[in-house]
DNA sequence: CCCTCCATTACGGAAATCTGTAAGGACATA
DNA sequence: TATGTCCTTACAGATTTCCGTAATGGAGGG
């Protein structure tokens, strides 16, 4: 099994909680915690420079922002950062993100080794990562299996996502219009956005712009 | 220092990262485990056959649901429960709420005896929280603290709350108004829900109907 | 090269939203 | 009783939403 590991989550409450879940439930006990990026990548290169290396990385993707500027404020640059020094280093995502095509990304840009949606019954699904990857699998997470034949996923991208992050902000379609263009970022124009809402509506079965935000904040996708 | 205390957590990460703070920072090793409100009652009450009294509760708020159907989904129901059989019970809310209105209620009509916000910095503040309710303070988070003079509390009747379910639904202010006549609630005019909405709105400072629902997700009131 | 598919864009009209003004009634208070 | 406040209701006008149709243009397949 695994010798030495690192933690990086910011939450230090959760972070007990994988520690935990590795003393007890793996059989781990050389584990290390970082609850800032910053941090996490300090404890590898010293590591590294030790040469005393890390087998395997458990980081969340999103990092809240501290009173000390931090370098990386997300698990990606982290990731990214720590494949540099170490390359082969094993790596499980534990992050709340539930969009398929974004863990997706994950596992095909950044060669992620498993992945754990947070949630109710992380703790089994937690175990079964650790071992699988130590086992050199890939350990994509149940939501994702699933979804994987039945393609009814609703694929959001990220111009999607901005235009409900910016309906839920109460803007109108003419204030979004008018905000993409200032930001050189196309499609801009009226016609486009509505379009493209009233794609959501049909994907998420939404009778109106409320609902559809209603909807998607259930979802937890804003 | 409290002997027997029941953690309901439906996250298990968070779950054992409690169990972890109170074993390792405070030295409480009987801890029992609850995942549901309605297994946390239970095992209150089987707690109070037995003559086996628990000391103190350490709740969530919210509960996701479950395939099982549960009788109590929230913390709050779960506490008012558990509060008929054992009135005197210490209660602990750990939750991400941060509404200061909201965590004033809990104080003021559940009597609950200490708060912590899910954070970055829990740990201490949950030692902080169980030491000063084991010494019969009442331990407010720092964020209430903050903002006790400033008493900028938002009231919200029931019809607000039909008005804003019904809108998260997606219906229209005419649909709403045909609702409510159907079923002989008042006040069902189309003008006064668009008053009470517009009402909503200066409430909560929404530019629009989809902007007051988004800030009503995001607060959890619905 | 042509054809199809699909995204972007424009436009128009019916419906809904948002924001005023205003009138009537309930209720408390002086 | 008179007065002020608040809630309910009505109505009207400007704006926005929603949902069609349609023109344009690029990507990809035959």
């Amino acid at each position: 099994m695994f010798d030495k590991v690192l933690v990086a989550e910011d939450y230090e409450i959760a972070n007990q909680g994988i520690v935990k879940v590795l003393n007890d439930g793996i059989g781990i006990h050389n584990i290390h915690e970082a609850q800032y990026c910053d941090d996490a990548y300090l404890k590898f290169r010293k590591a590294n420079l030790d040469g005393d290396l890390f087998d395997l990385l458990i980081t969340d993707l999103s990092f809240k922002e501290n009173h000390k500027k931090q370098i990386r404020t997300s698990g990606i640059e982290l990731i990214e950062d720590i494949r540099t020094i170490q390359p082969d280093i094993k790596v499980i995502v534990y992050s709340q993100e539930s969009r398929p095509d974004r863990i997706n990304m994950l596992f095909e840009k950044l060669a992620i080794n498993g992945y754990v949606c947070k949630g109710q019954h992380s703790v089994k699904e937690l175990i079964e990562c650790v071992n699988g990857v130590y086992q050199g699998k890939k350990v994509v997470p149940p939501l994702l299996r699933d979804h994987l034949d039945t393609n009814t996923i609703i694929n959001l991208d990220d111009f999607d996502m901005l235009l409900l992050e910016e309906l839920s902000c109460g803007f109108t379609k003419k204030e979004i219009a008018a905000t993409l263009k200032s930001k050189n970022i196309t499609p801009n124009s009226e016609s486009t956005i509505d379009k493209r809402i009233s794609r959501l509506f049909d994907n998420f079965k939404a009778k109106n712009t409320t609902h559809l935000v209603a909807i998607v904040k259930d979802l937890g996708l804003l």
